[in-house]
DNA sequence: CTGTTAGCGCGTTCAT
DNA sequence: ATGAACGCGCTAACAG
């Protein structure tokens, strides 16, 4: 009878106004629990990030959780821990939690439990990365123009012995930005090393230890690439220890732009991913699921440009 | 019938078994929707935040999501823009949600809404500062003590001249960070310059101002004692800007260790605060209290005791 | 020990 | 134009 809506169906100004007063009044709100039950429609939202801890995840949960609240939903947050079992679990958590859709930023390789449960009817819109061979919608970062704009700008410094730093092979992310590597090395006739392309992981611990490697290397590289904001902070990590000065030493690039990449010892070059629009674009597109908007036939797949932000990590040669 | 606990009463063996595989295979999960409105408890905890994107919070998020987690509660994350209103709506959305409890990292200096609150039987857990005059239980970083570490460390380096560029004035947290510093003054027998006390609020670009400020003066500080990790940010902004070094030329301390804080030009000495401690005890006080397993007139009021960081960014006077 | 039923609070439908 | 009754899926209470 409360439902804000009814009303107007049928008396505007006298029982819209009681009833308002009477509900500020007694301090009445409904009972989302039961008209979710009644409605089969929760307005809830499932948040399912590898680690919230980690600025990237929590600067898009909170234009996610912004951007859904205006539309009456609300976000339940999920942290997988990076582990795929757990994010399994959450899956199916989530599901007998009733949201009405799941954002999901998947970790590890595997898919197949994704797959699986998109089946189930609950719309699910992948960020940060995309699943081969997929019916899932998803919106990511242009990775392979990303570091193509990288590699351009360190070519274009002079460089020509270029390491870089992986993250988790296999996934999108990682593969499209390391063939942006290769491509643009190719492209200004620099044969691709293989050696050169090193670490396995996403985190701080392989870009100390795949740093230090590096620079014991015979012909150790003037610049590394590396391909995600904690790799970058664990090669800083290695080059500082090492007594070397970047950029005079060598000089370094990273994916993932952040608040304090302006404030390092060098203020740092950076690949920046819209995180905003990518959160917002995610949101918008699983609304639209939802409420079934729009054809749900059409798959979107959307890679957002990142921009490149030059500071003073790269030293001319 | 398949709530999990039903069968141990009655039938252990057979009838478990044949349960559990059935549930497997039909891959069914009980609706936790229709479950909340029955128990008239929904296993789910309300966390709102000033600022989710800010790692101080993010971290303490992570935390918090997989203690509840553990024992069987979702939560739902809210964003309070660090916006006092938007706080207040907030408190009233969980409260329609029928959220078991909630987290609160308030805003601002106003807190009637809070107590206010609070009477309408839902827990409520106070992470951060905590509030004058209340019977809400709160749990938080001994910031007093804290700033007294620091203090004294600054101190024992042989400074003088010591600036404080401050958070948002009249909450307990900034107060207290003040507080240990001019009590750390005394007891060294330096008086405290109340004009070096600057700033009001915890944003970078009073960092940023202030610290600007401060250099120009006739008398110019030695050493800058910044009350979050964002002031610290926007004093190195500054101080970067005027061609100036840290510690060379200024020694700066932190309130918050960041994971960069290593990796600063010149790394940086921090308060570090005990995020994960403050998060467990925060979410099994919570608990308790959702259960009752407490005798709720005690109201814990807990500070957790910080760590000082001691890197580099104190020069030896 | 097992099967049946009432009712949580809402929104919808059907009957006035 | 309004009010009464039903059912969403679950669990606790009760009857058999």
């Amino acid at each position: 009878m409360l439902n804000g809506k009814g009303e107007q169906f049928r008396i505007s100004t006298q029982t819209s106004e009681i009833i308002l007063k009477a509900a500020a009044e007694y301090n009445y709100f409904p009972n989302r629990i039961a008209r979710g039950l009644r409605l089969e429609k929760t307005e809830t939202i499932g948040l399912i990030v590898p680690d919230i801890a980690n600025q990237f995840f929590s600067s898009m949960a909170k234009t996610i959780e912004i951007e859904s609240r205006k539309n009456g939903y609300s976000i339940f947050l999920c942290d997988s821990l990076d582990n795929i079992s757990t994010e399994k679990e959450l899956l199916n958590l989530l599901a007998a939690r009733k949201v009405d859709g799941i954002i999901l930023a998947p970790v590890g390789t595997g898919s197949d439990h994704i797959n699986e449960f998109s089946k189930n009817g609950i719309p699910v819109v992948i960020i940060d990365r995309y699943l081969p061979d997929t019916k899932i919608p998803y919106i990511t970062t242009d990775n392979y123009l990303g570091a193509c704009q990288a590699m351009e700008h360190i070519l274009a410094m002079g460089h020509r012995v270029v390491a870089c730093i992986q993250g988790l092979n296999g996934i999108s992310a990682n593969e499209d930005r390391v063939r942006g590597y290769k491509d643009t090395l190719n492209n200004n006739s620099i044969a691709v090393d293989n050696s050169l392309i090193v670490g396995d992981d996403f985190g701080e611990e392989t870009g100390y230890v795949q740093a230090k490697l590096l620079m014991k290397r015979n012909n150790p590289p003037t610049a590394i690439f590396a391909l995600s904001n904690l790799i970058s902070l664990g090669a800083m990590r290695a080059i500082s220890e090492s007594g070397l000065k970047i950029p005079d030493d060598i000089s370094l690039v990273s994916f993932d732009d952040q608040p304090y990449s302006a404030l390092l010892a060098s203020p740092m070059t950076t690949v920046e991913q819209e995180k905003d629009e990518i959160a917002v674009r995610a949101v918008n597109i699983l609304l639209e699921r939802i409420t079934g908007a729009k054809d749900e036939r059409v798959i979107e797949k959307i890679m957002i440009k990142p921009k490149l932000i030059i500071r003073k990590s790269v030293r001319e040669m």
